[in-house]
DNA sequence: AATGAATGAGCTTTCATTCAT
DNA sequence: CATGAATGAAAGCTCATTCAT
């Protein structure tokens, strides 16, 4: 990481190399084992070695947590886009979800145990810790095809969907899908896509409006 | 601490404020925070004087997750045993949650933080360490009633739900109520009443039998 | 222990039983093991009753050698006192070693663990600590008859044995009936009659005068 | 501290170094007093760099075993091999122990505080801590000449001793040396050769078979 | 005569981080 | 690029000792 040159393509595959290892760690024993130490023995490299290409801990676990939320969110983004109904929305939205930590389970294990866990040397949660741009305005652009609460706005506003608490809803849709997470975590044959198709079926009697 | 007689007072209310002030720190700080040196520092007595009353910083832990949850059980336990229908049962789970969580903000932060955290010395979770006395045996008793899954099954049975997944449905349940916990963590302000309004309104619809 | 009044009967029964506690606990466990704590536990009374009748933890340890030290003592000294000649004395010395390790292990095995690993604040060892009278002067009276050295020297100046180093013939002698201990400490089962006999012989074939 | 990679010339001497102060501080307190810390500040770095090198207090410990014991067994074997005959052998066997504890003091005086007072987190004592391959069988090969039963059931098996116990033989002289330890620890200028020399005598006098 | 409560010093161990090479 | 060496802070825990009751 030295310096402000462009990484070269050793650089790169090292840093990815490092993330690779601190995600199954993570995964496997949780945020609290792995310790620098335990991801260079992972790659077979010395603990100097990782901290030269990262300087910090918390710099580790901030490129996993990036480049973790940059797959599924383009993941996401391209289903929902394919939709132009809120609630096909909706569901485009949960089964890219449940598709996503279906495909990357450890990835995304290791992602709620990063989000669950991690505290900054200031005791901030990570959400609270990564420097929040503005206020409460809704995201626009691709952010808001990422944003559950930006559907469930589309469907009420257009009448589709029921009258509903928009903060409310979305809150309630991630932590259903956190939770499927949480379920793979504890059980690797989880079946998160069955889970997925429950939760479109539970949504879409939750939000359509009522005749 | 002598072993078999039973406590004096004075020992009763240190043990507790000992373990409220681990529930203090944990849901301010996370559950990697609660050091027994901080726990000590925030009762303004000696590290080892915790020690004294607790031997093990699991043993403090366990107490509070014993206290915490006893209590949630109770509550939730009696507002269950009111209702006769499925439905009626569930609106009440729902209920009993978020005000156990409304009025209990802290403590119940710092259970969800530690059963989200806790990992035992063998690296297992907290609900995989604690000792699951069968199998997938369904809960009797009281036990059923904290148990959404038997709500879900029957409703089922009955006919008045529609045909659903139970474990599903159940995983679904449990995540959005431990959501709302998760979201009163990060806003002290957030409605969790309302929030559980909200699911009962969700959960009534998703689960009504078609007509 | 209160000031300096008679000791009451009550006192000195709770001293003896205190200091048995701790010697058993010494053979059982090794010094290191024998804690305040694991004393207290052992009779069934406080940790603090325990430092009320001795002060301090070397009190209680003191205590205990001066008791099994004058048990032993006495027992030497009266088999040795009915021999007049020096191998007479020299075999009686042995055997009443021998018969008092045989008869009292494990106070015998948790002697030799104190002088072996006691050490004072200042790092000093047993037999360094107590404070030495004098000199090197010989001991007189029932103290010579304890000491080897005096039956050696007897042995020599008569002629009845050959001419010996006196303190290396002591200082193997002490030695080979602190062995008998270690060996008791590990196999209670061990003969320490018969290897009292065997040193009798080997020790009369290493002193006897040559003709 | 690398796993697999040979050591380096400065990670052998650190390792030495720390060893060497292992040994000097059990020698002078006793093995009670050897903490990480103390053997840290006796040579002038962080505790931490002593369990950099080491990862465990009982791996110091085991290394300082190892050295010296493997120090003193080649001295023995060797002085041991050039003798035929028991009375030789034996002679062999006591001086070049003697003059072993002589040359190493503090090695020596170490390493009996550790054997006599090292217990396992289970209680045992070092011989028994330490995996015994098989039962009661005798050594074979070099092993052999470090045992002195071996030698004593040489001399009894050829007629060259008197009929004897082997093994109360063996004892006491194993005794009688970690005594020349004992007080080698207790006075830094005891005369351990002389010691040895009178211990010829007296076993040479004791074992011989009687015309 | 005895005890419960508390304390402070010390213990082993883990860990992120720094730095010269 | 990468490493070995070292460090300091913090962790959980044990223990002899003190003291008011």
């Amino acid at each position: 990481m030295r310096s402000n040159t462009e990484p070269t393509f050793t650089e790169r595959a090292r840093r990815d190399q490092i993330v690779a290892a601190a995600l199954e760690i993570i995964a496997a024993g949780g945020y609290g084992q792995a310790s620098v130490a335990k991801i260079a023995d992972h790659i077979g490299i010395a603990k100097s070695a990782v901290l030269y290409h990262f300087t910090t801990k918390s710099d580790i676990i901030e490129a996993a947590v990036a480049t973790v939320m940059t797959q599924a969110a383009s993941a996401i983004v391209s289903a929902v886009r394919t939709e132009h109904t809120a609630t096909g929305k909706l569901a485009a939205y949960i089964r890219a979800n449940a598709a996503f930590i279906a495909a990357n389970r450890i990835p995304a294990v290791a992602m709620l145990d990063i989000v669950t866990s991690y505290r900054s040397s200031d005791g901030l949660r990570f959400d609270q810790a990564a420097a929040k741009p503005a206020g409460d305005d809704p995201p626009t652009g691709d952010l808001a095809l990422l944003d559950p609460a930006a559907i469930f706005a589309d469907g009420v506003g257009s009448g589709e969907f029921r009258p509903l608490s928009v903060t409310f809803m979305k809150n309630a849709l991630r932590a259903a899908l956190d939770g499927a997470v949480w379920e793979a975590a504890r059980d690797p044959d989880y079946d998160v896509i069955a889970y997925g198709e429950e939760l479109v079926t539970m949504f879409e009697l939750a939000t359509r409006a009522q005749r």
